[in-house]
DNA sequence: GGTAAGTAGCTTAGCGCTAAGCTACTTACC
DNA sequence: GGTAAGTAGCTTAGCGCTAAGCTACTTACC
């Protein structure tokens, strides 16, 4: 069992209190977060940066800031629900992709990697831990010699079916603590968020 | 240069509409998503499962999928970025918390893996790197025999200085296109789903 | 039909991480 | 002062990934 857990990426470090008198910090954190909400460990960085670089608007790190922590958390929250049936995220992916393919459940491993971003040589390790544990199968394609297709099994369908039910309630929780009208406008705020990502990536 | 970058995580992935109708996938994506908007590579992902399982409620799936995709495009593209001068993400943010922490920008290689959670093993090979690179210096903590000092150099703390600023730009493009109002709307949502995401951790 | 270019999947080397275990201390207790 | 327990930082083995290069084809073109 795991003590830690993945790397905090850019911004998303917390607890850097130990080095500074928390109440002070707390005070720019909350000044800085402009709201009655208390003080998290986002705007406790915020604050740090705006007492040490005051040049510097941080709105982006409170936004990016609680997106890569909110990924990484329930993330590892994820993986260890899914240990339960004794697949990775890695290779829920796999299985969650050919599943919500539709029947008869079959893709090929390019389109498995083109789909999850993986180069081909990740994709074989992922293929044949779940291929030995008995999720899926890789046949011949009968329409080309150079390649291959890969199948869910009984037993693949019955575990992802289970375990994508399983995945969808852990976050639920946190969702529905939002209140249904937040937790849309939220889902907005963040499809708007997405498409304005896409485009400054395609200027740059 | 990479040209495929870290992996998707569940329900994070897209363009498995390879392998249906697309303009059928696209009509149910719209009418899953309830808006005006055009749909997008998750609005397609939750359209295959409101299909394929159409007793699951995915709007968690809607939230959280976006984020974690948001997080890791942002990601790569901050890593990119900080190639500019030199480091990675991780040695990043061992410079940023040594940086927000003030002067005289020291803290014990303990504070900073306890702060970035990384094991000990995980930071002695970041802190090697930085300090090959002349952006730190470990010195003997005065004050425990076993402990030791990091701290940023004059040229660690010239390029964190920039690098802080590179990066904060590049998440302020995608931040500045929805406006001010809702960037913070947004921002409060996020400080609540994380409080939310705290509190349903407990309980389990 | 022959050749060049493209593609599918696999293998290998290297990278950064975790988990586990190590030494060298310090701290708490008697 | 002596001993037990705790802590700091380092080292090693193992894991899953990427990048690069491989073979075995298929496709396009003459």
């Amino acid at each position: 069992m795991p003590q830690q857990k993945q790397p905090l990426t850019a911004m998303d470090a917390t607890d850097a209190m130990d080095t500074t008198d928390q109440a002070d910090a707390m005070d720019t954190a909350d000044r800085a977060n402009g709201t009655d909400a208390p003080a998290d460990a986002v705007d406790a960085i915020t604050g740090q940066w705006n007492r040490e670089r005051p040049d510097l608007d941080t709105l982006p790190m409170a936004v990016f800031g609680r997106i890569y922590r909110l990924s990484r958390i329930m993330g590892d929250r994820m993986e260890k629900e899914y240990q339960r049936y004794g697949i990775g995220r890695g290779e829920f992916d796999v299985l969650a992709t050919l599943r919500r393919s539709g029947a008869p459940y079959t893709l090929s491993p390019r389109q498995l990697s083109a789909t999850l971003m993986l180069t081909t040589g990740g994709m074989t390790g992922r293929l044949d831990k779940l291929e030995k544990a008995g999720l899926l199968e890789r046949t011949p394609d009968p329409g080309d010699r150079r390649g291959l297709r890969v199948t869910l099994t009984d037993k693949g369908l019955g575990v992802i079916d289970q375990a994508v039910g399983s995945g969808l309630a852990l976050q639920r929780e946190p969702v529905d603590g939002l209140g249904p009208q937040d937790a849309e406008q939220l889902a907005v705020l963040l499809r708007r968020l997405m498409a304005a990502t896409d485009a400054s990536g395609r200027g740059a």
